[in-house]
DNA sequence: TATCATCATCAAAACGTTTTGATGAGCTTT
DNA sequence: AAAGCTCATCAAAACGTTTTGATGATGATA
């Protein structure tokens, strides 16, 4: 085997050479978009398998401009701070992106940065947006450009633009607070994160309604995702403290959730009986906790599944749905939630 | 906001007519590999950024020959057969490349096939090949190209391939078959997959070697990693019954393991106590199932940064190690290989 | 003042395709 | 035998960059 690095690629010129005939009979020999009679066929498809012809990518997009390729940009910041535990979710993301993706044998880029000049920038016919930011900036520069674009997540500050597949929270949200309510909780606190998306809004509004509705004081604070193991503890303690402590929480980090039931414990606080606990998404940290942690999954597979759909039906010209396209979040009791009888 | 779809990007040449200068000056005031008169040089930046340039992939890509991408090919099968066990790995792997890649500011494609026409082919200055075949014909056909190739563990045919980032497993089987020994196992069961890559050849080899140094006799078996849950049962329940069943199975896909203690258990046979079990990969289902399941955890992370930062200095023309570079996979003991005292 | 270097800018070539209008060979029709 | 068609093939343009040799202006030197 030639392992030589420095090789030069095989030009369409040179299977034309090859075979004796001109470059455009090469290119319609091969591509089938003209008439070439049988034999000169056989002749050009010989003469490129014997060298290894392999069409210039870049050329080839350069001239049609479509490379077949489409991009994904993950919004959330968390997603390449990277903790262990944090990758669950990025990982989920990402593979089922590109799971579905190689099921349809189509390329998926990673879009590393969209502004840095430094980086190259990307050759694709579309791009996947995950979790916008509101009035998020990617996202404009990419419909500015006119470039396809499908949302997984809506922008929260353009929650109706087309081509969307969103998470539908309130039922799901609600069902939780319902369900904490009828476990005998009476004063909620909700811990959103910081990031400015969809899934720190909506459940925020859905919870501030309910609490109205029901005639319950709404209780919120922020804990930033990009907080660590040592800090949680700290910045939770003195909400766990003194007589006005809530009677349950619900945590948008999933991985903060173990690390609010520890500091419960070191308040003598015991999770269901004195203090009931949720996430607003799920992960094995989740999961295996003790006690296990109810959670609401975000099924990051079916959206996937749905927002490379919508991508490719958009890049192939087929139908596509006007509006945006809603799935809805799964709710996984477990015990942090389930007082004992 | 404009989402007119049809939008023709802005070209260097509309830079160089708004800024009253030649195509060639754009090029040179916004790359600055030439000097360019300071007055100039601010025109043209802000004619370009008026206009929201961004100069087109492909022609640059064309023009310098490197595109600033890199490629992954994953090779097993299973991973793009997706059932949901199955995904943890490939979220891993997939997962941690990204991470990395992204990290320092990288593309990534995902490359969906090589070799269908139809897929169109992908512009990438070097490609990650993931765990390849014996005798692999992408890596071949890369290598054949010409191109940077990184590999995740080695063709099983030319395992002293440069540029690979590879398991060291003799060690960790040892340490889990001298473990399984230690327990009282005397008559172990290996049930490789039928994938034919390093992770299923060379722990089988260790273990052939081990048994003949031990002087026990080896018993091997294959059970392909794209079995369903319901075949495992079914294909396992015969090598547990009758009189010489094995008191020890080691298990390659993680998976099957939860469902060969299962087959044990309809069979009156109680894990670790009738029967040890250990898988050589590791997933949540054997982190959780019931008793869990001692595993071998591939590191996929520590590969992934080893094989992105290996491909990086090679792309950048820096020094890169002549061999293959090791990593050691950890061993999980649980309880599924600890007979109570 | 003529000559020479320096500096900023320009024009043109090249990268490897696809596409399209033109060309010529071989038939059929008048 | 001239005219018209069809069919296969070709030549050339175009896609949007980067790169390089050429050019002209400006100021310094002889």
């Amino acid at each position: 085997m030639d392992t030589a690095s420095g090789k030069r690629p095989v030009t369409i010129r040179e299977v034309a050479e090859r075979a004796g005939v001109s470059i455009s009979t090469v290119s319609h020999a091969l591509s089938g978009r003209r008439p070439i009679s049988a034999a000169t066929k056989a002749r050009v498809r010989e003469a490129a398998a014997e060298l290894g012809y392999d069409p210039n990518p870049n050329a080839r997009s350069l001239r049609t401009g479509r490379s077949g390729l489409v991009g994904l940009i993950l919004r959330p910041r968390y997603a390449v701070a990277g903790t262990p535990d944090r990758a669950e979710t990025f990982n989920r993301l990402v593979g089922s992106i590109a799971t579905e993706m190689l099921r349809h044998k189509t390329g998926l880029i990673h879009v590393p940065d969209l502004h840095d000049p430094a980086v190259a920038s990307v050759p694709m016919d579309g791009c996947i947006v995950a979790h916008p930011y509101g009035g998020d900036t990617a996202l404009a520069e990419l419909l500015g450009r006119g470039l396809p674009v499908v949302t997984v997540e809506e922008d929260p500050e353009q929650p109706d633009l087309p081509w969307a597949v969103r998470l539908d929270y309130p039922p799901v949200v609600e069902a939780l607070l319902d369900h904490l309510h009828d476990q005998g909780a009476r004063d909620l606190l909700l811990l959103s994160g910081t990031e400015d998306n969809a899934w720190n809004r909506r459940p925020r509004e859905t919870y501030l309604a309910w609490c109205k509705r029901r005639g319950l004081p709404p209780r919120t604070a922020l804990l930033s995702e990009g907080l660590t193991q040592h800090d949680v503890p700290e910045l939770v303690q003195p909400l766990l403290s003194g007589p006005d402590r809530p009677d349950a929480i619900v945590v948008a980090t999933s991985d903060f959730a173990p690390l609010i039931a520890e500091a419960a414990a070191a308040q003598g606080l015991r999770i269901p009986d004195d203090l009931l606990l949720a996430a607003l998404t799920d992960s094995e940290h989740a999961r295996t906790s003790t006690p296990p942690i109810t959670a609401m999954d975000l099924t990051h597979e079916a959206l996937a599944e749905r927002a490379v759909e919508l991508m490719l039906a958009r890049l192939s010209g087929a139908e596509t749905p006007a509006g945006p396209v809603f799935l809805t979040p799964e709710l996984r009791l477990r015990e942090s939630t389930r007082r004992r009888d």
